[in-house]
DNA sequence: ATTATGTACCATGATTTATAATACAGTTAC
DNA sequence: GTAACTGTATTATAAATCATGGTACATAAT
């Protein structure tokens, strides 16, 4: 389920959290379905219990998933218009800084559009 | 010259580091152009030499800037594919990572559209 | 010579990341 | 109720990064 860089300049429990936000609006974790246990996925992968908690925990600060004790951790609803505007500042951020350093607004289309081809291309169909 | 954001969580030798490349890019400081030196600047902005020197360092490492001992430091010639290559590669990473978030492709070009407008409008003209 | 330049150290402190080892609180299943 | 599982909290430690302070050296311009 999960495929960590533990030589990656981003940090593991980042990682995690991002792994589980695409996971989740992908579809491959569904509204409510149970994560893995903060200690078997830490096993899984590798790494302390407190990295994946760390995670969890910034997750579920974000609304991404709910965490209950004793029970475990879950997806939640993913409709936050707040979690698609965070995400959307975040490329304007990219934006502007690949503005300054004077790239043309055509060649960044171009790329997205060269990046979204290849990922349909990847895709694995039902 | 110089405007530094001490409490950002960008580090300070990066902040400047990336002043200096929009500067050269957007025409402010032109080819050869002597950058003031490593003590001046630092007691300008308030920040230790040592933080300046580290920015220089990378620039020089980069080809962005090259620097004499006893002369000081200057604007290179600014027409290197590769730096062009190293920001483009940064940018597709941003693409990815808002796609994997669920953001169109239309909504990240609309986006671009917005940011160079803004940019347009806010220009100084000679 | 004096002054200004970039560069090279070394030591220190703050912050962040990750680990390790416990411990506590709540839930589930027996 | 006991055992085994959950999330959570705490404390300690280690490593890496960032920034500062201070000193020193080599080079260049005057």
């Amino acid at each position: 389920m999960f495929s960590i860089d533990l030589t990656s300049r981003i940090p593991i429990y980042e990682q995690i959290y991002n792994k589980i936000i695409e996971l989740a609006i992908s579809g491959t974790l569904s509204e409510n379905e149970q994560l893995p246990s903060v200690r078997n996925l830490a096993k899984d992968i590798g790494v302390n219990p407190n990295t994946v908690a760390k995670a969890y925990q910034e997750l579920e600060r974000n609304k991404i998933i709910y965490s209950v004790q004793g029970r475990g951790s879950f997806i939640s609803s993913l409709d936050s218009d707040i979690f698609r505007e965070a995400t959307l500042s975040e490329f304007d951020k990219s934006v502007t800084f690949t503005m300054k350093r004077g790239i043309s607004a055509d060649t960044m289309k171009n790329r997205i559009d060269t990046i979204f081809e290849a990922d349909k291309k990847g895709e694995k169909h039902d």
